[in-house]
DNA sequence: GACAAACGCGAGCGGTCGCTCGCATTCTGG
DNA sequence: CCAGAATGCGAGCGACCGCTCGCGTTTGTC
């Protein structure tokens, strides 16, 4: 067996290959948020770049490589906008504000790259996406869970976990409502989505603390 | 029963026949789960219920038919069961009750018939199954809307059309936890989510009503 | 038992899809 | 300026899938 140099071989690109990337990931996107990733074919993507298939596997190895490099940027830009944001634990801050910030940004994000949701949605993708899907989504509930042990302190392991569970699915179902419509009924849904958020969670802290407010 | 021949073809079915339709609908239902229905194999389902190809193809037109039946059934058999159990709008029994008993039933079919989930939830389904899906998404949603709307009597209709939404999503959202999830653990998450909806309706009806329980 | 209809089989047809290959064109380093 | 690498093309290959067809078997009816 020789040395393997497929792992990174320093492949030479021109300035014309990365614009050609960018082109078909950006192609590739709208097509997998249109048709999903298995019905998307590597001729719609090369067609809807306004290339040939040759040209499009000149870049990637497969089908399966398109939607792993498009994921990983996806996940790239998002550590870098909101890698910083989900960190803080301010426990002074009031519950409702804390949720609030937090769906704002990550809306946010799903509004501006539909593809994502796509992407980790399909319950048809393959192994390395699905792989990817798997980790953040573990790194967001260990995120979530590490937010609500420090709220919620004397609480089981196990409840905690479930609890994270909980909003995480929430927040998945809130998502969907709110890329399900647009303008002033998405804001409303949006409002929705931390109204039940809040409210799931109020009673525990509140339980906890004993310092919620009481009814009006 | 009167002569019920569909459109065109009187045909006539022997026992066999029957029985074969009722085993190729078993394998499709198996198949469809774990493999979603597109990428399911009209080959794969015959072999499934040990025919071949060409005996699947002379109960069913295509493989959409496959999934048509197959939801017709689970629609009859879920009107059969649930019909009468979203109807009744009492006022009196608390909202803990309501929504407890409205989800216990609810989980109890989808964890009996985990097809459903699947045919309801596929991004890739074609047209008849989706009109379906859409259909009875449209008929509970009007279901809870009705029960809302009797709760939250002055209430904008956008409002109630929105809440309804909500309610939907969060039971679908807390659905997928608990499917995915067993035993004791489910049994939990089946709580959490009776929690997650009534904490979101309580407010609702208690500033509505003013006849909630305050916190103890 | 005779006959037709329903049932059952499985090789294979037409089509799509992921992907390849041979060859032409454009860029870049020396 | 030119050798060679990178880029670009598109017909087409192999695999799979939905579905068909011809033919043999079983079943119901008289």
């Amino acid at each position: 067996m020789s040395a393997n140099q497929e792992k990174e071989q320093p492949r030479r690109r021109q300035a014309r290959g990365e614009r050609r990337i960018a082109q078909l990931l950006e192609a590739a996107a709208t097509v997998f948020t249109t048709t999903g990733y298995t019905a998307a074919s590597t001729n719609a993507i090369a067609r809807e770049a306004g290339v040939s298939p040759g040209t499009l596997y000149q870049f990637f190895p497969n089908k399966e490589a398109i939607a792993i490099e498009l994921g990983d940027r996806l996940m790239h830009e998002m550590r870098e906008t909101y890698g910083e944001a989900l960190a803080p634990v301010d426990p002074a801050t009031p519950l409702e504000e804390a949720v609030g910030a937090a769906v704002d940004r990550f809306i946010a994000f799903n509004c501006e790259h539909p593809v994502f949701f796509a992407l980790m949605h399909g319950p048809d993708i393959p192994g390395r996406i699905a792989e990817e899907h798997d980790a953040l989504h573990a790194t967001l509930l260990s995120r979530i869970e590490g937010l609500l042990s420090s709220l919620l302190p004397d609480t089981a392991p196990a409840d905690l976990t479930r609890t994270a569970h909980m909003c995480l699915g929430l927040y998945k179902a809130g998502l969907e409502l709110v890329l399900a419509h647009e303008a002033a009924e998405r804001d409303a849904y949006i409002q929705e989505l931390k109204n039940a958020l809040v409210r799931y969670l109020d009673p525990l802290v509140g339980a906890t603390l004993g310092h919620h407010k009481p009814r009006p």
